[in-house]
Order: C-alpha cells, then structure tokens, then sequence
RNA sequence: GUGGAUGUAGCUCAGUUGGCAGAGCGCUGGAUUGUGACUCCGGAGGUCGAGGGUUCAAACCCCUUCAUCCACCCCA
C-alpha cells in the first residue's frame, strides 16, 4: 500500500501554487503599503498559551488541537491560530511599548477537525496584528487594508459583516438575558437550539429553522447591552467606513469563535465556497495582551484563510494562466551539440535576464521537440542543430504565428541588442 | 463526535441480468531528408481502495475495513 497524505493535510501543486503566489503576494504588498512588518513566528508554542488565551470551553481548545508532550515532558501545541503566538512574542521582545505596532505573519495553523470543503487540518493564515491603539481609526484602516487586498485580487463578491461585542461584562449580562429569555421559551426550541442553550446561546439566533424565527426576533439584542464607550467605538467605526465607502451589514449575531475578542468583530464573506464561507475574520482583543503577562495594551487583528481565497480565486476563473517560458530551445537528436547549446543558452540568459528560456531536456526528435515546444505555450523556439553549430548559428522560429518568417541569430554575437531583440517576446 | 454520498488507467468517468477490463483527455512511437498546432495509424499504462464470503465464474451480490468528498457542529 502506498503512503498516502495524513487527512485534512493537503499538498499544494504546481498547477496551484502560481494562485498562492498570487494571494500572497497580494497581500504582503498592501500590508506593507499600510506599514505592517513581517513577523516569522514557531508552529509549536506551550499548551497552556492557548488554553489561556483562546479559551478552556472553546471547541478549538477543547477538542480540536494537536497537542503532544514533548521529550522533556512538557505540553506543546501545534498553533490552531496566529493571534496567540504573534502576542506572546510581541510581549517577550518589548515591542507592546512602543506606540504602535504592526505586524504580519503567513504560515500553516493546525486544528484537529473533521474535514469538509474549505476545512482543512493544516490550513494557511495570513494574520496582522497592530497593538497600542484603542481608538476605532485602526479598526476601520485594518478593513480598508483588507478591502485593498480583494481589490487586488479582483474579488468583487465578498460581504463584510461587523459587529461590536462590547468589553466582557457586556456580553455576561447578555448572555444571561438571553439564556434566561430562551428558556422561558424552551418548548419552541429545536434539539440542536437545546444543545447550545449552555454551550453557545448566541447562535441560536443564527438559526434557520422558520418555526423558530420570530422567537429569534423578539431575543434580546447584543448591541443594546452596550456600554457607552463601546457604542460610541462602533459609531465612530461606522462613520468611517461610510465615509470611505465601504459597505457593510451589521450583524448583531456575529461573534467569533475565540473568547479573546471584544467590542469590534467582522468577518469577510462569500456565498461561493459551500458552507464554510468566512473567508477572512477579526477583531479587537484588547485584554489579551495584559493577560498575557504584558503591559495593559489594545489590539486588533485579522486572520485571513488563505485556503478558501485560492479557492474563491479558482471558482471566479481569476486568471489561471500556465506560466510559459518565453523561448523554447529545440536541440539536435543527434546529441552532438548538447554540451555546446547547454553553454550557449547558459550565455542567453545572462545576456537577457527578462527572457524564460526552458531547455528541451531528455533527448527526443525535432519532431517530439517541437510538439512539447508548442505544449509548453511558449513564443518562440529557438533551433540548435548540427548544421548551425557548425556555422555558429541558430535559428528562431515563431511557434504562435504561422506567417512569420524564421530568423537567424549569430553566436558569436549572444550579448548584442540585436540578439536580445530578436528573443525578445 | 453525528449523518449522507463516492472509491475502476496519470486525470474525468462508462461498465447492461454475475460471463475476456473500457472510452475521452494526457503520455509515447509513426504517417519519406531537420519543424509543432488540424487529421490518421500504433504503443505503454489496472491488485477494479483493501480483506474475507457466495458462485463453475465477482468491478458487479453479501460481510468487514480503509480512504475520499459533502453536510451537521464549529471556524479562516
């Protein structure tokens, strides 16, 4: 039996690494554009930070994380998220005191999850985190960032969803109220709404059931539990994305999976990828810094899942072009001039650095050389036969218009202009 | 953890009542001297997911098991 890949642990092509190339690239041009700096964070981290900061009861913490023991007896984790690390270490190097800090990491989490579309065990985040800064103006320069980044990519369908979760109080009284208004109606809940009466009461509201929706519209309300400083946050939030132009819904049901987050939660969404649809999210998190061991200081992040972009990326046939080489080089069957056109097409490179040159390797006739000369897409080819050898010649034939007539280059001459010219596509 | 679906060539998939293992694409050789695309003719490539059972005979029926996909839950 063949060694297959672990579950959920998926490998990234040829076909489709040009796409994660694509995304990446995106993202670390325009986080740099808005003055965030990469960060290189471990895989693994103590146990107990995310037990800590995620949160014991969180289904991430409590049943989805790969957790081992060391050598040395020790618990250590594979990170399920980014946030957590990035903290830890923003702390342990001082950079929490300076006035702002932004920061942004890319690399592979791990949660032990039964798999589906878009759910992956190892799955990619590109996270950014800026610290020392309470005030809604980074809340809303983080989505405009983020906006930036689809933007870049040409995805035009996605919909931000914000919501404010207040500060910790906030939601204790809320979650009582609502607990205790479902209860009163548990005769109209559902098996599954039952289940989470205790464990997660704010996604009953989420429900689909019909029988159960004016029951959900009557529920109490997160944001009118808000204290007044968070709802003036979330005004001013508001005003700004209004005042750029940024569309949003208010979802009042939003909230986020990890028990570090308050006041301003949002998540990018798309209804293209089956059920699992979030395809960026974040949020403040302004007490997980001092309960981290660091200096009182507010945070913000965002966690984009770089898995369901290329995928978004794939479904909106966003260019999926095959990169070609430029020039294909078709060399003598014979095998005659192999060590020769090696050495020439090694100068051709040197002399045009911009032009992909891609070597027929493996034998073959000028037959076979030319039919993966085509396949390979590329423009030209450029023919290094017996007899040009001799005359220290080679020919370049256009493989993409049939009318045009064969040039020859003198190899004699590989660094001239007029080479490059001729190679030039 | 709980449901449902699917496993046949590198890929996408046919396979009738149980009766020789198939197609398209891809790979590869050829169709008169050293030239691709369109066309034509060849070739290679299979433990039919695995194990067991029924049968003269199993890709097909039965049992077990593994894997994958989709969904619930939850999240990126």
């Amino acid at each position: 039996m063949k060694i297959q890949r672990v579950k959920g642990m998926y490998d990234i092509l040829p076909e489709q690494s040009a796409i994660w190339e694509r995304v990446e690239s995106s993202a670390l041009a325009t986080l740099k554009a808005y003055g965030y700096q990469q960060i290189r964070l471990p895989v693994l981290e103590r146990t107990k930070l995310f037990a800590q900061a995620i949160g014991q009861e969180t289904d991430v913490v409590s049943k989805e994380m790969y957790s081992f023991d060391d050598r040395n007896n020790e618990s250590l984790t594979m990170r399920p998220e980014g946030t957590a690390g990035c903290v830890r270490a923003m702390v342990q190097a001082g950079l929490i005191h300076h006035h702002i800090s932004k920061v942004w990491y890319n690399g592979p989490m791990f949660r032990y999850e039964n798999v589906q579309r878009g759910r992956n065990r190892q799955f990619y985040q590109i996270g950014g985190e800026a610290t020392g800064v309470s005030t809604p103006d980074i809340d809303a320069e983080m989505v405009l960032l983020l906006q930036a980044v689809w933007a870049d990519l040409g995805l035009d369908n996605l919909t931000l969803e914000i919501n404010s979760l207040g500060d910790a109080e906030t939601r204790q009284t809320h979650r009582q109220a609502l607990q205790s208004y479902l209860g009163e109606h548990r005769s109209r809940l559902d098996d599954d709404s039952i289940r989470r009466l205790d464990s997660n009461p704010l996604r009953i509201l989420d429900s689909k059931n019909p029988n159960m929706q004016s029951l959900i519209a009557e529920a109490p309300v997160l944001l009118d539990y808000l204290d007044d400083e968070s709802t003036r946050h979330f005004t001013d939030f508001k005003a700004i994305l209004d005042a750029c132009g940024v569309e949003y819904v208010v979802n009042p049901c939003l909230v986020r999976g990890l028990d570090y987050y308050n006041r301003t939660v949002f998540e990018f969404k798309t209804d293209a990828l089956g059920a699992q649809g979030t395809v960026c999210g974040g949020g403040r998190y302004d007490s997980l810094i001092e309960r981290q061991g660091g200096r009182a200081t507010a945070a913000i992040g965002f966690s984009m899942g770089v898995d369901r972009l290329v995928e978004l990326m794939m479904v909106c046939e966003n260019n999926l072009a095959h990169p070609a080489p430029d020039v294909y080089v078709v060399i003598d069957p014979s095998g005659k001039v192999m060590v020769e056109a090696q050495h020439v097409v090694e100068q051709l490179r040197k002399a045009c650095p911009q032009t992909v040159f891609q070597m027929n390797l493996g034998a073959g006739s000028f037959k076979a050389q030319f039919k993966r000369a085509d396949k390979s897409g590329a423009q030209l080819a450029l023919v290094l036969g017996e007899d040009e050898m001799v005359s220290r010649t080679a020919v370049i034939k256009n493989l993409r218009d049939r009318d045009a007539i064969e040039r020859t280059v003198d190899l004699n001459d590989l660094g001239s202009p007029h080479t490059s010219h001729l190679l030039s596509v």
